[in-house]
RNA sequence: GGUCGCGUAGCUCAGCUGGAUAGAGCAUCUGCCUUCUAAGCAGACGGUCACAGGUUCGAAUCCUGUCGCGAUCACCA
């Protein structure tokens, strides 16, 4: 029991006696600095049950618990707050009681008690891991050992992405123009390539684009002359008319585009924005014949512009064309031809197309590689792998289970919807008209196999960004409607996306900050500062460098674990992550500085201290230990790394300023001493435990 | 536009279920390495807690509205 817990009885038993009546709840605080005492009761809660002047109330219990409880040594009242100053022997029986205890404050699970499966980093296979991962990375595996030491079993899971559209861009950009690279070959790290042929495709899109584009102002331009729209005409008519025009000139843009490409050979001389269209006309004259052939073969595999413009329904701004234009781009990208061969790309994987497949199987391992090196670096690890190849066709039995038992219903189309209205959402599909799974449907499916693969589970922790909040929310209502008890159990720790002063981080635009690019530079920086210090005579370079990783990662674990979980982090990568001040680094040093003395110890210092007069600094710290049980257990109900890393740089703090004006291994007082250096090991062991679950690593030296 | 989240010192962030004069770090300025590691310590400066109402003994915290920023509102994942 805790101090609070003991007064917490007796100023209810005081409220009895003095006042004849009974009180439920007695609200603590730390007492302010400015005035003497250790914990201060609120006495104006207690009012509503005994009106009386708060003063005096604050005096009458004062008395009766300095009477009665032998930890209370002096008491103060100062308007409606009771400040008890708590008696040094009290804090050194618990500090003896704490001591010996190297897991003070983590728990073990009970038998039998349900575990806890979190989920986090499930990454796509085709790029690389950025800043955004590392965030989600650190959350989940943090928020996982965590709950961990609060004394739940885990299971740490991710989801790997490795099926549909983006991997086959990946793929198809490689296949075509990758003349056969590979990590090996390139020397390139197995995700860093196939990233960059994601790259590749985004910017042939873009060229094919940009063409398509060019060819349709001047398919426009001939629309106007040949119905004589001049610039005053175009501007007086209606805005349908004018999509209309605009529509036709990227259709008939389109089915040249095509031409071009499927009956000129080298039709790198299209994307070269350069090459006149006009010119390109006169060189190669389009006979009906052919253009009909690309148009027919088109027209099979893909509704025209104006189609797919109609039914997009497109909102279009009655401002000028070219803004349309503007628009019609964007939606133009999903019918590119590279787009359209992509998608093909998928359609022959699902179809199990032994290439396609044996292509994708190679690319994935060289990200699987890639990724792997990624995670040790980062720290991370899991328990459990999910691929969404094996489960993305999941859940479809439950959706016919739920139409069973009335919580879907089907629409005339064939397609499958949960209507939550009544929950003030919408509705929301969970099986497409054709019978595929959507991304609903296979996280339906995903949940339940987990449960069944591990039947302790009680519960599961998503780790995905803020902008899946709503996507979640559908999720676990729907698993509440399909009537699975550990529903009541499933959160999704939303969190705040990583912004840079440019926005969003773009992977198809190349805005990225590198996962591992990042670590190698923090490791860099903490090798700069390191060297300017001097302080590592003795250490060999590999223990350097292993030094340096160190820091390196606690400055930037700590950096961005420290932050609230749902709010955003905006990061400079021109102002490079501090070292100093409330840091990773800073509470390393501290650690390091603990072990100094440690090894300067050459004196048995087990035996238990007693009778001691406490320094105020030594109160402040033993106060502030005491509170790392329910700091974990709070951490853990909250989600939030967050709270350990505050709570851990408070300790730090404390313990600097001791540190800093009281001798330990000088002081005279032989108990004294043996209490100071006692001290500072259960600061240290601590330390280290609370970093252990935000996954940092401290040093012996720095 | 509907829904959700955020708004605290010049900057980055704390502030638990409402409690005293709102706290740290960075930056700026003062001191402190002749006994344990100066990535530190001691101090100064810095606030209309976005704004306006409400709830009450008491509001940064709870409620309502307004403004600003972000996310989301796909038979994409």
């Amino acid at each position: 029991m805790n101090i609070q817990e003991v007064l917490a009885v007796k100023v209810k038993e005081a409220f009895q006696s003095l006042y004849n009546a009974s009180l439920d709840e007695v609200e603590f605080q730390a007492t302010r600095k400015d005035f003497e005492g250790d914990i201060t009761v609120v006495i104006f809660p207690m009012l509503r049950v005994k009106k009386m002047n708060p003063a005096q109330m604050g005096e009458e219990i004062g008395a009766y618990l300095m009477a009665n409880v032998d930890a209370v040594e002096r008491y103060n009242v100062v308007k409606g707050f009771l400040n008890l100053v708590i008696d040094d022997s009290y804090y050194l029986d618990f500090f003896t009681e704490v001591f010996k205890n190297n897991y003070f404050g983590h728990k073990t699970p009970k038998e039998g008690e349900k575990a806890v499966m979190v989920e986090y980093s499930s990454p796509n296979t085709n790029k690389p891991l950025h800043l955004g991962h590392i965030r989600n990375n650190l959350l989940g595996y943090s928020v996982a050992e965590i709950i961990k030491a609060s004394g739940k079993k885990v299971y740490k899971t991710q989801i790997i992405n490795d099926r549909g559209i983006h991997i086959c861009k990946s793929m198809l950009a490689w296949q075509r123009f990758g003349n056969g690279e590979t990590p090996q070959s390139t020397g390139l790290k197995g995700d860093k390539l196939v990233g960059n042929y994601y790259v590749v495709y985004n910017n042939k899109l873009k060229k094919e684009l940009k063409h398509i584009f060019n060819i349709a102002i001047k398919e426009f331009q001939e629309i106007r002359d040949k119905r004589k729209i001049n610039s005053s005409v175009l501007r007086s008519i209606d805005k349908e008319l004018k999509i209309n025009l605009i529509a036709e000139a990227y259709n008939r843009a389109l089915y040249k585009y095509l031409y071009y490409k499927r009956e000129i050979n080298d039709y790198s001389k299209i994307l070269n924005e350069s090459y006149s269209t006009r010119k390109l006309l006169e060189e190669n004259p389009l006979s009906f014949n052919s253009y009909d052939k690309a148009k027919a073969k088109f027209s099979a595999q893909n509704i025209n512009v104006l189609n797919f413009i109609e039914n997009k329904k497109i909102e279009f701004p009655n401002k000028n064309s070219k803004k349309i234009f503007g628009i019609l781009k964007k939606e133009l990208e999903l019918i590119a031809p590279i787009h359209q061969e992509a998608q093909e790309m998928l359609r022959q994987w699902e179809a199990g197309n032994p290439e396609v497949v044996a292509l994708w199987e190679q690319m994935n391992q060289w990200v699987y590689d890639g990724f792997a090196e990624t995670y040790v670096n980062l720290g991370v690890d899991f328990d459990a792998l999910y691929y969404e190849s094996d489960t993305y066709l999941l859940g479809k039995d439950f959706v016919e289970e739920g139409l069973e038992k009335g919580v879907f219903y089907k629409k005339e189309d064939g397609s499958v919807w949960c209507d939550l209205t009544d929950e003030g959402l919408d509705e929301k599909i969970v099986l497409r008209a054709d019978g595929t799974a959507v991304y609903m449907t296979q996280d339906i499916g995903t949940a339940i196999q987990r449960v069944k693969d591990y039947p302790d589970v009680g519960g599961m922790i998503y780790t995905v960004g803020n902008e899946q909040d709503y996507h979640f929310k559908v999720l676990f209502l729907i698993l509440k409607k399909l009537g699975f008890d550990w529903s009541k159990n499933l959160y999704h720790l939303s969190y705040g996306m990583v912004d840079l002063p440019s926005g969003k981080m773009k992977s198809r635009e190349g805005t990225v900050v590198d996962a591992d690019d990042l670590m190698v530079e923090m490791a860099a920086t903490a090798k700069e500062i390191s060297q300017e210090l001097g302080k590592l005579d003795g250490y060999s370079e590999t223990e350097k460098e292993a030094l340096y990783k160190i820091i390196g990662m606690g400055a930037l674990k700590y950096f961005i674990l420290k932050i609230d979980p749902k709010k955003r982090i905006l990061f400079d990568p021109k102002e490079s992550i501090d070292f100093a001040g409330n840091t990773g680094p800073f509470i390393q040093y501290t650690y390091a500085r603990i072990q100094s003395i440690l090894r300067k110890a050459d004196f048995d210092y087990s035996k238990e201290i007693g009778g001691i007069e406490l320094d105020i600094r030594e109160k402040e710290i033993l106060k502030q230990l005491q509170g790392y049980p329910d700091t974990v257990q709070l951490a853990a109900n909250n989600q939030s790394p967050a709270i350990i890393a505050n709570y851990t740089y408070d300790l730090v703090k404390l313990y600097n300023s001791f540190f800093q004006n009281i001798y330990i291994l000088g002081e005279e007082d032989e108990d004294k001493k043996i209490f100071r250096v006692q001290l500072s090991k259960k600061v240290g062991d601590t330390i280290k435990l609370a970093f252990g679950l935000l996954g940092i690593e401290v040093p012996e030296r720095m």
